[in-house]
This record gives C-alpha cells, structure tokens and sequence, in this order.
DNA sequence: GATTTAACTTATCAGTGTTAATTATACCAG
DNA sequence: CTGGTATAATTAACACTGATAAGTTAAATC
C-alpha cells in the first residue's frame, strides 16, 4: 500500500513548494502585491490549483506565519540559557526577539501586523505557536520573580509588559526607517535595560 | 472678483467631503476593503471625480492620517500640564497616547501600520505633524531630566523608549483584542510604571 | 481493459485602481 | 442675450485581482 502513501507524499511536496513561494514573494513584494497568478507562474501551475491546498489567500498568508513563528520560537530557544544569570538571560532573549524581527522584517510585520489585519487578531490564540513565544518570554520572567531580581508580581502581567517593549520598538524601527533614530543597538539596549530596570525588586 | 473664491470654497468643501467619506469607509470597513468607487458612491459622484482631488488612494489614505495625527496631537497639547510634577505630566500624557489609540483603533492602525506599509515609512519626516507628536513627548521628557527626575541622558533616545512602551502596548492590544490580556487599565498603567521606573535617576 | 478517483486546467465572474477621451456646466466678453 | 472658453465631472476602457464551477486529463483499482 506504497502507492498512497508516494501521493500523500507528492502532495505535501507541492504544498511546501506553494508555501515557500509565498513566503518569498510575500516578503519580496508584500502581501497586497503578490497574487495568486504570481505564486502560481513562479511554481509553474495553473493559479487554481493553489486552491486545492489552500482555502485562500488568506490561509496561505496564515501558514506562513505560522512558519515564522515556529523560527522565532526556535531562535528564542537556542539561546543557551544561564539558570544562575536569569536577568542576562532576559536580556539576551529580548535582543533575540528584535533582532529576529529586523532582520526578517517583512516576515514579522507579516505574522503581528498583517495577519492580524486580514484575519481578526488570530495567531496567539491557545496552543498556537504565538502562545508559546509568549510562555517563553512569561518562563524568564517567572524566574526572575523566583530569585528576587525582580519584585514580587504577576507573571503574566509583566510578560505583557515586555513584549509591548520589545514590539515597540521592532515595529517603529521597521515602519519608520528614516525616521532619526539613535544609534539602533544603542536603542535597543536602553529599551530592554529601561524595561528590565523597571522590573526590579 | 468673488466668484473665484466661491469656486475655490465649494472645491475645498468637495475635497472635505471626499476625505470624511474616505475616513469613514475605511474606519469601518478597513483600508483594503474600501474601493474608490465605495468611496465615490458615498458622496454621489463618479470615481473618476476623486482623482480630480487625490493623485491617488495612498494620498486618500495619507491625508486621513494627517488628520488623525493632529487629532493625536490636540488630545496631548490639551491636557493641562503641572509644570511642578513633570512625572504625572508624562504618565498623564502617556495614558492619553494609548487611550486615544484604543478609542480610535482603526485610525491609530491606519496611521502607524497601514500608511507606512503602501508608502515607506512616511508620516515622521521632518516638519510633519507626526513629528511634532514626537517632539512633545521629548519636552516631557527633558523636563524631567531638567528637574533631576530622570537622570541625566539622551532626550532623543528617552524619547524614543517611551514612545516604543506606547506604541508596544497600544498595538497589541488593538491587534489581538482576543488574547487573555490582564486587565486592560492595570496593563496600561504597568507599561508606564515600569518604564518611568527605569529611566528615574 | 473499463471504471473510478484524484489532480489539474480552462473559462468565467464580479470587482479593483487608474487613465484617456468626452460631455456637461458655469463663467465672462461682446 | 449670445458665443466662446475654461473648468468640473462623467463615460468607457484597460489590465489586473480573488475566487468558483465546470471541464479535462492522467493515474490507480478492480
């Protein structure tokens, strides 16, 4: 019973290669410029049969955010984590996140900002990928409160407190590239170092 | 020689017209999901009418949003600022800054996310009305550091801490109104709190 | 070898931003 | 009041868009 099992395969194999050219014009030309007939010419495919894997535009974009996400979430666990130094550890995950998020600009702006317009706020939702990035962030501060570097709070309060930060300032430093920003590692430090500052017991 | 004053007032009012349609339709609807001739069809006139106004539906769009920055920028300048407690005077001014992005969700997105996406990063170039925004929340900024609140440090770059805190927040919760955010008010007031916190002397 | 099933394409629809050509309107000089 | 002119607004059209239904082809099963 191979044979179903070699289609199953094929299929997925031409649902990978929809996906990657998505993602690639997404971000090369943005998600309004890119349509359908333009993912399609570059597989090499009839524009209609993206629609047999995938509901629409939409669900294409969705997909690849989810994508993004997952690299985010594996970025953000790669950081080799130091129990002892819970404050350098925080710090070092929030440079991680900004720093993910300029250097893949478009995908992130895709997955925070684009999603979220084109389909009402859904990524974050439970058991979703973006939940997890969040427990993450939630999981440092958490033991941070636990050593008494930080004060006494709520856990999930102050996660929210800096991811606000740290998307702040990796959407205004995307979204206004010309703006005169100070020096943007420095920029960045003051963020994670004002916000950390702001934490602590 | 009135007449040409007359023409010129009922061509300015049209333009008016054509703008609060504009707004409205694309408050409501979303930018993406508003056609020219939705827009058109609104004011009674023919689509091709508009472009007698507008180059195009990016200058709609960026012209609203001038609009919604100078609204932005009133809502600041108008609250009366204790030149004794420049502290209260920024956590005042903070608040506002979220709370007029929450009250105007749409156009707060519009603004910040939609406009620089169709034209790149414009809306913060010098001399322009977000500018100024900007500028308001240094001088807040510097009188704090003048009276030996903050410590001594970069007005620009404070700056620019504060508005990323703001602008985080503010974002996220327009953007994922589903998410198991704390309680809206304390988050909000949390944000500044830790962020006024690490940038005191 | 016939039949069922899955994969893919063609043709088409209603709607998009935008431009060029055209018509209607309001003004002014004689 | 008339004829001409400038300006305002419209009609028609173009090259696209996302999406659907119907049709076609190729492969696998019996």
């Amino acid at each position: 019973m191979g044979v179903k099992e070699r289609r199953a395969r094929e299929k997925e194999q031409l649902r990978q290669q929809i996906l990657s050219a998505a993602r690639e014009l997404f971000v090369t030309e943005g998600y309004e410029n890119v349509s359908m007939r333009k993912i399609a010419a570059k597989i090499e495919y009839s524009p209609t049969t993206i629609y047999l894997y995938f509901k629409d535009k939409a669900e294409l974009l969705d997909s690849v955010c989810k994508e993004t996400l997952l690299n985010l979430l594996d970025t953000l666990e790669r950081l080799n984590r130091d129990k002892s130094d819970p404050l350098e550890t925080l710090r070092k995950s929030g440079r991680a996140y900004v720093e993910f998020g300029l250097k893949h600009p478009q995908e992130y702006k895709l997955t925070f900002v684009v999603r979220p317009q084109f389909q009402q706020g859904l990524g974050l939702e439970e058991g979703s990928v973006g939940e997890k990035v969040f427990n993450y962030l939630c999981a440092m501060v958490f033991e941070c409160i636990r050593q008494k570097v930080f004060r006494q709070m709520d856990v999930e309060m102050t996660g929210q407190v800096l991811w606000a930060a740290v998307h702040g300032v990796t959407l205004l430093l995307i979204d206004f590239p010309d703006f005169p920003w100070s020096e943007k590692d420095a920029l960045i430090d003051m963020v994670l170092q004002t916000t950390i500052e702001g934490l602590k017991g």
